[in-house]
DNA sequence: ATCGAAGTTCGATGACCATCGAACAGTACA
DNA sequence: TGTACTGTTCGATGGTCATCGAACTTCGAT
């Protein structure tokens, strides 16, 4: 059915991914760097992304990034244990917006400030 | 050479083209329905956009989101008389980010509000 | 139970942005 | 030479966003 929002509401449905969100939310160069670095390496946990991505800012304002993200459909969060684990949801995004995400990341990666 | 200008200063060159910039001129509806229009329209000038696009805003808005759009690289515009034309920069975005912009415009066009 | 670590939520703040009306500068036409 | 049209510039304004410190919750380990 269309609509269907997920367990917690804050992650969208494939159907209802939206491209507007989606390019705002990897318009930051800081959310895009979180972005690039979970494509990378796979599921990680927040303070690894912070430390490893080497994102300038404190764990609340990554919270705030990771939110926003989560709201457009880009990434997905699994709770184990203390840790929250995020990866891309790749698979959606290529069935909503196909070629869209990887010639995202197929650009040359700038510095994070 | 890298970091050349062109003639007025607003559009950048196409090494310079940077991609969070690009992103978030697409992230606005209003000015993703004007690219939209310009890409399947071809040169197109501004009255004309406002309205056979239906954007909801006046001139000095479009002017404004105008100057975005080039400033990302997105549009480049050539004036002719009166009328300011714009068109879309296909070719240099290809260049600099492969599929970016067929994805972008392959996806359903959301009614602008 | 206690302590530390991982993230989130909650104001608050400073910056940026979309929007408009008014005024302006060109161009075309009568 | 006016007159109308095209688009830009200039404040001003209301809204959104990125950022942080502080306080809180949950979990794991001692």
């Amino acid at each position: 059915m269309l609509g269907t929002v997920m367990d917690d509401g804050v992650e969208p449905a494939v159907q209802d991914i939206a491209l507007p969100r989606v390019l705002a939310a990897l318009a930051d160069p800081h959310r895009l760097a979180a972005v690039r670095f979970v494509a990378r390496r796979g599921e990680s946990w927040c303070a690894q992304v912070i430390e490893e991505a080497g994102l300038p800012m404190t764990k609340p304002t990554f919270s705030h990034h990771l939110r926003i993200l989560r709201e457009a459909g880009i990434v997905t969060k699994r709770i184990q244990g203390a840790r929250g684990y995020m990866s891309l949801r790749k698979d959606d995004l290529d069935q909503r917006f196909p070629g869209l995400i990887d010639s995202i990341l197929a650009a040359d990666a700038e510095p994070v400030s």
